[in-house]
DNA sequence: ATTCATATTGGGGAAAACACCTATTGCGTA
DNA sequence: TACGCAATAGGTGTTTTCCCCAATATGAAT
């Protein structure tokens, strides 16, 4: 898409005002494989934010200017998939419930252990492959379903509901050969080759954005 | 199905071996219209489970005899729909996060206030509602899957596919015939009227249990 | 004014699906 | 042994889909 380097290689974004903290995280996890990228403050994060980011987040809860919660709900406005482990010092359990419940995927304290937070981080990266691959997918679909006029979208819909082409004209109100012909726009432009396939894609199709 | 009276009440089942707060919290939800069940512990809440059981649960992390925590882990694996709000005196993070990445709905701490517990309340039963409605939809659907022969069910994955009659009857080595006689079992048997209603079933399809 | 996209309608024919019907075979159970 | 069920297969005819062709109308853009 708009990448410079054709599929976006996962990194892990540390944000923490501690610089210790990072050096140390970001050693472990680098002498691991993994590739870091390190932000002092959320703000520093937001500016080098970008849609297209793959990968996760460990977030520190307590910082100077925006702080890791709010950084959290800034991100979710951005409508950004990355995992989020908070890490934390001094967190309670109603902070941590409430990061939960609002999407994060961990919330530990400091000190952490190293195999525990390199595990935790792994599985961030796997729920962040699945979530870009389903990403690729609906924007996939959300393509073809923009190459629809109008009207091929309410024959689309006629024909994922299972109406025949004549219901569909008595629905429509139109003949039974323009129906034809836009069923036959349709499965071309949304490259199946049956009612089956396309009731699959429709019952796949991404919820507000595209679909 | 099994239910003596019809469809289930939704009912709040508080676990909690301290007397006085089970008491309280059962009037302050029956004097807000629910219903309660209380249990001294987890051991009684077990006896008297049912797989049909709806509503939520409130349970006491820290119990003589079961924890909170493992009577959880036992309904999980009896695979109970139960939201479950965790209440305790003395929780510390991790446990709070272990609760919460296990499935559970909330995790409070005492004292705690009678209109945000209510609120959370309501919330799980609604939850549940949906929950026990997927359920329905997802027994009617393993019903009727569940009247189909094997063969049956072969033909049906390939049209739900979009394969074509033709292509059918040559990946399972049969004739055009035989196959549309599966086809109209099929239609028949899973009460649909299009190939598009059928897949649509078979996409909306539980996962193992019946599927 | 011309071109382009969209929506509309039609003819004709091949292929497929669908709805009836009959009929044989094999396999468990009453 | 007789019965029902599942799976198999064929016949006949109707309906529906699908694919080729051509044509008209309207509004927006060039």
């Amino acid at each position: 898409m708009t990448d410079e380097s054709g599929t976006n290689q996962q990194t892990v974004f540390i944000v923490d005002d501690d610089e210790a903290m990072r050096d140390s995280l970001a050693w472990l996890l680098e002498s691991n494989g993994l590739r870091v990228r390190s932000f002092e403050s959320g703000e520093a994060f937001l500016d080098a934010w970008r849609a297209d980011m793959a990968g996760c987040l460990v977030l520190d809860v307590r910082m100077p200017g925006i702080s890791g919660l709010e950084l959290h709900e800034r991100l979710q406005a951005l409508n950004s998939p990355l995992p989020i482990i908070f890490v934390t010092g001094h967190g309670d359990v109603p902070m941590a419930v409430s990061a939960l419940k609002k999407g994060a995927a961990d919330f530990i304290e400091k000190p952490f252990n190293d195999k525990e937070i390199l595990r935790l981080i792994e599985q961030c990266l796997a729920t962040d492959r699945e979530q870009q691959s389903r990403r690729r997918r609906y924007a996939e679909i959300s393509g073809r379903l923009a190459a629809l006029t109008p009207r091929e979208r309410e024959v689309m819909d006629l024909m994922a509901a299972g109406r025949l082409n004549k219901q569909i004209a008595d629905d429509l109100g139109i003949s039974i050969k323009t129906v034809e012909v836009h069923r036959s726009r349709v499965m071309d432009k949304m490259e199946v080759r049956s009612v089956a396939e396309l009731v699959q894609l429709v019952m796949k199709r991404p919820p507000q954005p595209g679909g």
